[in-house]
DNA sequence: TGGAGCATGTAATTAGTTACATGATTGG
DNA sequence: CCAATCATGTAACTAATTACATGCTCCA
């Protein structure tokens, strides 16, 4: 139940429309919470019709042509209730553990190239996220909550990424023989 | 598209019932690919509609009864290639790292409370794998590929809940002013 | 005999994914 | 004027969640 609040997140930080909204996802936001188009335009809809964003009047709205939205009211009550709300953290469910385990079953070939992959893959984007944390985050200037809390959450993001760069270099080690 | 094969792993490992398997899902396997029972219900219909699981000929198949399932040679087979398969990791999507960037727009009023909720939820969580690993991986007596794997796995685990308790308490010093 | 617990399921809903459809604008 | 691209959507499907339904066994 985040994508409407991740949505209204957005809005807020800057009024957009659906292909924006779009590209935002792809870009910072999707960072941690990942969406596509037809969510976006399918959330939008239904943020619309329960009064807590609405389309800026300026153009009409037909079929092809942009509609920006502005959060009501309504929609920055919502989110605001929504950061204080007590949520459970999700069950994890992470399919390279299970397939680790699947290999203890029935053999691991073939999972050193698939682990690999995944590395360079985590690699790269550690490496994205950090390129950004020097251009966005220089030593010591911080000072608004805003700025503390994005740099709390790309922190996040970096160590999360860290995390699964050691742990597949651990497990590709651990994968051959000896020890 | 893991839970099948969470559940062909679980199979192997163990012939099992849909209630004996719910159990194992709420344990070990739980900590990497969470299901409820009717998931695994469901999901047990379409393996055996598939041939790649059957139900033990040992009870008769009426509701309420016992039911038993191994599985079969398709189901090892498919299990085998999915352990080797090319599939790219999930885009992130977590909540609280959303949460966080929400209150930096609509602010963190009544956040620290959620954090520290979360934070003692997770320093439960690691303390519990812990015990795990010491119980049942002491230091040098790994020797099977199977061990491997599985220490491997409970790694993994342990590296996560580290850590997320690791950044919501950086978290919550980031919170309060002053740095 | 009747209730607690074991065991297997169905139904309805929500969230996310994949594939496709259509209109508007612009530059060659 | 037409192809590329921008922009907004629909439809069908799959996965996961929540709530409920039903039958069997055992023992007080």
């Amino acid at each position: 139940m985040s994508l409407p609040h991740a949505i209204l997140t957005a809005l807020l930080e800057k009024p957009s429309s659906g292909l924006e909204l779009t590209r935002r996802f792809d870009k910072s936001i999707g960072y941690f919470w990942s969406a596509t188009h037809q969510q976006i335009y399918r959330e939008l809809g239904k943020l619309e019709r329960a009064g807590q964003i609405r389309a800026l009047p300026s153009v009409q709205p037909t079929r092809g042509q942009k509609k920006e939205y502005e959060v009501l009211p309504a929609g920055r009550e919502e989110l605001t209730a929504w950061v204080a709300r007590s949520e459970d953290p999700k069950p994890v469910r992470d399919p390279l553990l299970l397939r680790l385990r699947a290999a203890g079953v029935v053999g691991s070939a073939g999972l050193e190239v698939e682990l690999e992959r995944h590395l360079a893959l985590h690699q790269r984007q550690l490496a994205q996220y950090e390129a950004i944390e020097a251009r966005d985050f220089p030593p010591e200037r911080q000072s608004t909550e805003q700025d503390r809390l994005r740099h709390l959450v790309l922190r996040g993001g970096i160590e999360l990424e860290t995390f699964w760069t050691k742990w597949l270099t651990d497990a590709l080690t651990g994968l051959r023989p000896g020890t």
